[in-house]
DNA sequence: CTTTTTGAACTGACCGGTCAGTTCAAAAAC
DNA sequence: GTTTTTGAACTGACCGGTCAGTTCAAAAAG
């Protein structure tokens, strides 16, 4: 029993890869239409999977979306990790293991654009369903940043001024909604041209105060 | 006959006041719920109304959610355009204009939280169905902030490295979650310290450059 | 002033259709 | 031989939209 404890890679047995396959199908439906307006059947169809198959892998549709969740979040918090990292060991600043962390979480939007709308479209809701996961997968990604501001701070290299928790939601959502209008209405800019905008922002060069 | 002309004002008929309060328990029960989550038996319900009135007053349900979209964007255009107006008539820079615009668009969310909500879970979602609608809407809004920072780039206030467009929306964004973010889980916070943490990350003062 | 008429606004029971979730025997994969 | 998948059948609840009928304030008629 529990082959299947590895979670997703591909060395995973049947059952992972069957699994993979209805995240991916699962993750553009709901990203598209909500989660209520998507049906189970939908969600077998385009996995090319038995209805059957989607309950054998788990308990119920709400449990298919929580489980999708954490596994999209476990990728994005991954990715910023690395960044953060990378940085450290190549005796980056701060400052710039930020700017690589708005580069990782734009690439990870850019590739999966389907995962990051349908979060920003469940997050702030006042439902009880899967709040509880949200919250927890939530606070997970933004500690990565809030660390990175704090040793910032701690360095001198950012304003003692700033606080952490709101500063860290204001970079996330400057982000964030960048990256989903680059990817809805203006398809035409490269990553690097949003990556720009935002470091310029980060850096206080907009209003050239000073 | 006809005593219903005026539209939506409190001095409108029987009509407009029926149309406010179904806008009103739409707009919480979408925000909670979803779309489609919502049932028009609910809102008819919330609303103190009967389902049929829900019919009479809008053609379908979801006419009654675009229209909810364009009242609400509506009232928030009317209130960036109102802030950036009032800065240029006391005489303020660009970038005072920018400013007070955040503290309107705080305002407008601690007033509208469910409005906001809903807006945000539906605004990038690939969905055919009311995409035109949330399009014109958004455009309306983002370009109030556009032109601000046009003209900010044209004095000098703002460095003309600037992409408008893209600085433009990671703006509203900052904006958008740190708000929502606020509401959601940082509730004893206060609108000044919000105000603050953004203001700070516009005026360039988090990263102490130079 | 009183009676009658009008029609916009509202009501709520009802209908056709849909969906989540369950079950299970048999096949396929390992 | 065990695990996983299949796919069809079934159920019971729910939902968007319809429509025949009701209400009532104000206009028209007397």
């Amino acid at each position: 029993m529990d082959s299947s404890s590895t979670g997703t890679g591909t060395g995973g047995g049947r059952r992972a890869a069957t699994r993979q396959k209805l995240y991916e199908a699962a993750v553009t439906l709901i990203a598209e239409k909500g989660f209520s307006a998507t049906t189970v059947d939908e969600i077998a169809e385009r996995a090319g999977v038995a209805k059957g198959t989607v309950y054998y892998n788990f308990a119920s549709k709400n449990e298919l979306f929580e489980e999708l969740l954490r596994h999209g979040v476990g990728l994005l918090t991954a990715s910023l990790r690395t960044a953060a990292e990378e940085t450290e060991a190549h005796g980056g600043s701060r400052v710039e293991a930020l700017d690589a962390m708005i580069r990782a979480g734009l690439v990870f939007i850019y590739r999966y654009p389907a995962f990051t709308q349908l979060y920003v479209a469940e997050l702030w809701r006042t439902n009880r369903t899967w709040q509880s996961t949200l919250m927890v997968v939530r606070q997970e990604a933004v500690a990565v940043v809030e660390k990175v501001l704090r040793e910032g701070v701690e360095r001198g290299e950012l304003s003692s001024e700033i606080d952490v928790q709101l500063t860290a939601a204001a970079l996330v959502g400057m982000v964030l909604v960048a990256a989903l209008d680059w990817q809805s209405f203006q398809r035409e800019r490269s990553l690097d041209d949003v990556h720009s905008a935002l470091s310029l922002l980060l850096r206080g060069r907009v209003s050239g105060n000073r």
